[in-house]
DNA sequence: AAACAGTGTTCAGTATACTAAACACACAAA
DNA sequence: TTTGTGTGTTTAGTATACTGAACACTGTTT
């Protein structure tokens, strides 16, 4: 980051974004809607304990409050020949796949960025035996579920499981989460 | 993060390692000493300004600052039979590789967790015809340069490029950054 | 029209973040 | 010892973040 954060900015849009009227947000956070007013109008230098308390008011992470909203992810290629990788993105139940591998390699190796929101969660039936995914979560935390077991992952973790079986990634938190799939079929038997 | 945030433990923790004096980190991020010393030892609750001046001086991102440190990654698998994925970390020159992939794939796919210290980077001569990259950044941003073409990428951007030029990732951000990388050696020709 | 209920803004007082300077403690050099 | 140079801490004063209450500006209801 190099520049001061715009912390006026994010605020009024998350708040705007939730319906939130300063009085409820007052309530919500432990602030003055006075010093959420000043806050948003950048009148004031917010001490880090009444942004952290904004934050919680507004259930998400501290850090998008005080990031640059850079969140509209590029995807592109370097090789031209393989430019036909599709921008492609589904939007559904709360989930958004952005699919990252290039055609060509459907039914063999599929790579994908799913952003959950809030809440969101993506079940699964048992499929196609010898099918292997690979999970690393880019942002957030979320729980995923195998058979009987269940872990929850954060940033940076990562985790593969067997699709045989049911299976289901959920984000049981109140911010966004992205993670990084990758699907790989069964190259040996079948 | 449930919790209001340490400043003071991680500001406190990275000077040292940085081996700084209250009096030099307080010239070049322009807060007092005085401030500094109270921050570091909880008397204060700072402005999220002066925090932003603090991060600049010590050349982080502000969330570092303002983040619990529970950076340490766990890597595993909801498979048993797969168990043997290794756990393996080499590095070197400033780079950490983390090997997500089973062993039993070598040779076919391969899945890496790449963490950058600042400044890293990593060349590569072409090589293995066929084979393809694929990037994903989970944190921080790299600049990565294939044959003479160079993008620029941050957190979620994705790129794929063929192997058979040679090929770099730089980071020449002064912060930590990670990215997933997924290796595929050619299956058709060769 | 008046009275009301909702919005966000501005005001006056107080708590406190922040600074410059003085301070205290260490270790080294004379 | 004294004198110095470095560390981090504490002090006193000023700037300002923060609050509760009053305010202004809607749109609705009677």
């Amino acid at each position: 980051m190099q520049t001061p954060p715009m912390i006026g900015k994010n605020i009024q849009r998350i708040r705007s974004a939730r319906k939130l009227t300063l009085n409820v947000l007052s309530e919500r956070s432990g602030v003055s809607k006075a010093m959420l007013s000043q806050i948003e109008s950048d009148k004031v230098n917010p001490t880090v304990a009444t942004v952290w308390k904004i934050a919680r008011g507004l259930n998400v992470e501290l850090n998008d409050l005080l990031e640059a909203d850079d969140e509209p992810k590029r995807v592109f290629s370097l090789n031209p020949a393989a430019e036909e990788s599709s921008k492609m993105e589904k939007k559904q139940n709360g989930i958004t796949i952005r699919i990252l591998s290039p055609l060509s390699m459907v039914e063999e190796l599929e790579m994908y960025l799913l952003t959950f929101e809030p809440h969101a969660s993506l079940e699964s039936e048992p499929h196609y035996s010898g099918t292997q995914e690979y999970l690393t979560v880019v942002k957030g935390t979320v729980k995923v579920t195998v058979g009987d077991n269940t872990a929850e992952l954060k940033r940076g973790d990562f985790l593969m499981y067997h699709c045989d079986t049911e299976h289901a990634i959920r984000n049981e938190s109140a911010q966004v989460a992205i993670v990084h799939m990758v699907v790989r079929f069964s190259p040996d038997r079948r």
